[in-house]
DNA sequence: GTATTTGCAAAGTGTTTGCAGAATA
DNA sequence: TATTCTGCAAACACTTTGCAAATAC
């Protein structure tokens, strides 16, 4: 996971989405497609935003990304962490997120899909809050 | 919670806020604004989409109804459970939700609540599945 | 040279809003 | 009568798609 922008996306590798997977990695945490787009412009460099669009789909297809919803409704993006399946706090302020250890959670959920007679159950944790830089000082 | 059709929702009552909190009523599961405008219509009521939505979005500030959001995006709604916060098991093909004792994702929320750093931590926890009905036959 | 990818603009979602007419208190 | 509510149409934000030009192989 040290380069991901070197990653296979579609039938043929392309600049533009080099720059849109490389961008995607210099991000720390979840951006939605227009925030990515936003940045990447704004760097400089020259992209549709429907490839920013396209690129990031096909990465989710492939399971490669950790989505969530913005509380209006925006998808936003993540690398997904190596280890598979995680679940997020993000401050509702600034946006930063922080992988929170849901071995609990995930063995409830395993519990719910063997009793409640439903099959193929998924599900979606979204955690979010006020981080310490956001708590303190304003509210 | 007998007759939830009888709540105010605005500074005034009006005919058409008490239909669309009777079609809510009728619905025992989540449904979509759009959805529950179709319904009323179809069954001869006459009102505004706005209006649909204007009465949601009134019950929700009001902290009446339990939104999730389909995988879409759609806003779903639901008359929140009289016993307070709670979380549903939504059939994928069909709608169907069904409560799920969440106690042990309530604890363990706490717990991160009060380890992580993070202040006023929401959590909103989506499951989806096929219900008995939708699962062994068709797939 | 052929198939894929790109970017623009247009179309498509679900949702919100401005405003004039209707309805409530 | 003075507000509040309603419904339409227009506005919005995010996302997807059609298509011709550019690009990778």
């Amino acid at each position: 996971m040290t380069d991901a922008t070197r990653q296979r996306v579609g039938a043929r590798s392309t600049q533009k989405r080099a720059d849109v997977l490389q961008a995607l990695d210099a991000c720390q945490d979840f951006v939605s497609a227009q925030q990515l787009y936003t940045r990447m412009t704004a760097s400089g460099l020259q992209v549709g935003l429907s490839t920013v669009y396209r690129t990031l789909q096909a990465l989710d297809r492939g399971g490669r990304l950790d989505t969530v919803r913005d509380t209006d409704g925006e998808r936003l993006y993540r690398w997904r962490s190596p280890s598979g399946h995680r679940h997020y706090l993000i401050c509702r302020r600034c946006s930063r997120s922080q992988a929170v250890d849901t071995d609990a959670v995930e063995l409830w959920v395993e519990h719910i899909s063997a009793t409640s007679g439903f099959a193929d159950v998924e599900h979606t944790l979204e955690l979010s809050g006020l981080c310490p830089d956001c708590h303190p000082p304003a509210r």
